[in-house]
DNA sequence: GCGCACTATGACAACGTTGTCCCCCAGCGG
DNA sequence: CCGCTGGGGGACAACGTTGTCATAGTGCGC
């Protein structure tokens, strides 16, 4: 800017008047600047500015498991859309479910000064952002509730989601479900399983601890649970997957399989309409899930100081083909 | 700061020290420090960092199509990863094939003074990054090439799989081979296209226009696009899809038709092995582009001025089924 | 011709840091 | 007792902006 005001003739202030567009600048010496911007090539310093207006600095943090994963990539894309609506970009990162990582991710969007923090939570220690919320930065938690620390949060209806995947199983005449979750201390994996839990005891099939493999789960994993619950006395006919990867684990070790017991996965994929047979899901919209949390954020940063909400989304069942085998 | 420095009946300077771990500061004063810091919360302002020192700002922008699609997420991953290894943020954001909005994107970040810039270019133009440029900032474009001018280039071998899609099918006996690409004005459309046309010349089966539909597609072009192809004299008996999109319309379209053409697909997708039957792939790896280019980018920022690169990546035919159907 | 309003512009401080330089004081050798 | 050394700490400027206030010039009414 220094270099624009000599190169122009003028001084530091009015280039910058001329930048900011305020008014009170002869025209032809706004002309004059415009040239020098062009010639030098001149761009404003946002962080300077910012630092100097004590604004805004116009950024949004999202800290989440792992961008790579297409269910958190939609929410990313969500994110990004309403942020830019309202003139923010979004700085990103995955956890990989590590806390530590989740905690440095987070207390370093904190020190760029982010407008506010999005985050899906790997562990259960949230105190660490005690400090900055009293600071006034507004936090919404998504996907999964904070450890620690009472703050916004949008989280799906998982327990009601299986709850109804084993209901659907159950009128099919199923009466060996299993269900295999992810690891148990990540809390969707927990409610999820109270929900299959809740759905065996209504239905009045009981709750068999033998049916239930949590995880943390890989495709040899997955295999050799299948082929535990194949083998058994009495055989599970019928499954609830706990999330889109383990659906999938279990579609790939069920492809050689003649005789395939009926399916219901948590989480909707692509192409899940395509596979033979077409894979019934628990559906709920990962673009919701961003939006809703991202709305919140905005109705903070406008000033809405009402309690911390929580925010509970639907799910559907969306029958396909996979969970209408009859037992 | 001002606020610590007061409460540790310190200067400002003395807690500069503390909080940048440099030497001569007496134990118990930084203990005080410390103690102080605690108590009121306080973070180091980056922004206010990295003006003063003049240094880096420690990030990276990142300008896509669509974090959305699962192909540019793994992108985003990949950068995301080599960036935290350098101790850089990303900040992203999607163009959505908009050149104007992919300038908007790229001169932000160019405000916010990133370290480098890593660009799937929308449009042809881009002189507009000279000044960024020639002030030192790096830029690495990726997935197709920048219209204007020269620079470091990621690309992935998209004439060398067509060419070998075609090839493929006709080795299995087809000589009707259609092709469906995306709107000719993108890069990667183009090319493909070329590749095609350059695989019907080398098997002897010719160049026939009234076999290629270039988009941009829905799921109904596509879907009338196949009628036609079917109904022609001598219809189509396998077709070439010219990106994971077009694969997934042209799957559905198929899906409830009895006599189906073979098929291969340009871009991998999860399950393509799963289907019925499985889809044959030109796989190419989203990971390693994005490692290739943020490789490039660090190489950049690590002092290397060689002359700009142009690297491209090969894909691979991933026989899986649909393209080994013989005509 | 004088004062007044108004326009165009500039000087300067401040945002929150850190780099440079300087000062104070204790300890020590002569 | 003097001077020197070195450790601990502070004052001040500067990074690139913008907000505040001041000032010079211009035109106009009386």
């Amino acid at each position: 800017m220094n270099d624009v005001a000599r190169l122009a003739g003028v001084s530091i202030k009015t280039v910058s008047r001329v930048v900011n567009d305020e008014p009170g600048v002869h025209p032809s010496t706004a002309e004059r600047v415009l040239a020098a911007i062009d010639q030098l090539g001149f761009r404003r310093n946002l962080s300077a500015r910012n630092l100097r207006r004590g604004s805004s600095t116009g950024t949004i943090g999202l800290v989440l498991e792992d961008v790579g994963n297409p269910f958190y990539s939609g929410v990313t894309r969500a994110v990004e859309e309403i942020a830019r609506l309202r003139g923010r970009q979004v700085i990103s990162g995955s956890s990989d479910e590590d806390p530590g990582r989740e905690r440095e991710l987070a207390l370093e969007f904190c020190s760029r000064r982010v407008d506010g923090l999005l985050i899906v939570p790997a562990g259960l220690q949230h105190s660490y952002l005690v400090p900055e919320m009293r600071a006034g930065t507004p936090v919404v938690f998504l996907d999964r509730p904070a450890g620690d620390v009472v703050a916004d949060t949008v989280l799906v209806d998982n327990i009601g989601g299986t709850v109804e995947a084993v209901t659907h199983l159950a009128s099919h005449g199923h009466r060996r479900i299993a269900f295999l979750g992810d690891a148990p201390d990540i809390f969707t994996a927990n409610e999820r399983l109270r929900g299959y839990r809740e759905g065996c005891v209504r239905a009045g099939i009981g709750y068999h601890e033998e049916l239930v493999a949590m995880g943390p789960h890989d495709e040899s994993s997955v295999r050799t649970t299948l082929q535990r619950l194949h083998g058994m006395r009495e055989p599970a006919t019928a499954i609830v997957a706990g999330n889109n990867r383990i659906t999938v684990y279990i579609l790939r070790s069920l492809a050689d399989v003649a005789e395939r017991p009926a399916l219901v996965g948590f989480d909707d994929f692509e192409l899940a309409d395509l596979l033979s047979p077409p894979v019934t899901v628990i559906a709920h919209d990962a673009s919701a899930l961003g939006k809703a949390a991202t709305d919140l954020l905005f109705a903070r940063l406008d000033g809405d100081n009402s309690p911390p909400r929580r925010v509970v989304l639907p799910v559907r069942l969306v029958p396909r083909g996979s969970g209408e085998v009859h037992a």
